[in-house]
DNA sequence: GCGGTTATTGACCGTTCGGTCCACAATAAG
DNA sequence: CTTATTGTGGACCGAACGGTCAATAACCGC
């Protein structure tokens, strides 16, 4: 009974997050925001409430998209293994020079952002346990060994992994970023465990 | 012949540094800087040039440290790979919540700012140098496989690293941060290279 | 002490910032 | 069609931004 939004909550929170991604949150001027997403400032603020929350937003759906994407990678994989693996080299298939938003985030505002910092814990957290699992199904596959802890061996694959994209970010050539990634993903992903 | 500075560069720059650390670069302002540093703009800008050349020259200074640092602690260590395994596990000592200042700025200007990510680029080849040639060392003292190549293992640790600092700015408590540490130091620091 | 030179200070500049507000447009219900 | 309700767009705001500049202060060689 009133006029409807001329605009897609979803798609306008995939673009503002491309701007974020792209200049980090500080570097984003309203303007920008306005430009991207096709808003004038009231609309904009009138659904999202002010940049903060609207950054907020934008990083949420960037994290619930990253765990459903990573959810059904591992879930699909034949082999756990295999999916662990893939995790590791992933940063080499996508383009990876804007590195990972949640990362970015974390390091531009983790200092003076409560809510952001808080976020990334529970992200981390989240993701760890994602990578846990899969990691406990490759041991009853026989690929890893039964004796290690799945949670350490996830928290040690995903810091392996934030390394990797960080690497990339620096300008590293593909090859050698390729290279480190397979070293990687090698030795915390041999059958035998560790003397 | 003329008025002397009253102030000491180095010293400004550390507490210059400290700032764009706590803040990141673009939520710091001239304001920031004049508090911490006890300068006037002007100072400032006839001794620095503008905000950008200033945050570089503190970003440099700050490589450079961790640089020299880093090679007195690999070449004092009696046994290589017991510095190695020291790098992957400091994070933990040094209170770690504000990251790697270099790291912080690839994040937030690598996108951006072209002399940034060519400073990241450099620092971070040099790095894998200086850890690439305890690496060879740990090798000559028996401690690591002589098979393997030290730049390539260099860049896995590296990136290790990175992934751990990493981890403990998202507030991952101290006793698993240090497991997964030693779980890494473990698995890439191991006498037998990888089947 | 004097003159030349550089450092320091803070007033000042135009711009851009995030955010508010209001006149107007578009819809649905009656 | 009228009316109530919500969305839209842009004018507008005060504050803060990065940066400039001129007046003043402090020093050195003479």
């Amino acid at each position: 009974m009133a006029r409807p939004r001329a605009f897609d909550e979803k798609q306008v929170l995939n673009t503002v997050r491309e701007q974020f991604w792209d200049a980090g949150y500080a570097a984003t001027s309203l303007e920008d925001l306005m430009r991207v997403s096709g808003l004038g400032k009231g609309s904009l603020y009138a659904a999202f409430g002010d940049k903060h929350q609207l950054f907020l937003r934008a990083l949420r759906s960037y994290t619930e998209e990253i765990h459903a994407s990573l959810r059904r990678t591992l879930a699909e994989a034949p082999r756990a293994v295999d999916a662990l693996r893939e995790l590791l080299e992933a940063p080499i298939h996508a383009r990876v020079r804007r590195g990972c938003l949640m990362a970015n985030s974390t390091c531009e505002l983790g200092n003076a952002d409560p809510e952001v910092l808080d976020h990334a814990h529970r992200t981390y957290e989240t993701t760890t346990e994602v990578i846990g699992d899969c990691v406990a199904r490759a041991q009853r596959e026989g690929d890893l060994p039964a004796g290690v802890d799945p949670m350490a061996l996830a928290r040690a694959i995903l810091a392996a992994q934030q390394g990797i994209v960080f690497m990339g970010r620096t300008g590293v050539d593909s090859a050698t970023l390729t290279a480190t990634a397979r070293s990687l993903a090698d030795q915390l992903l041999s059958a035998r465990s560790v003397d």
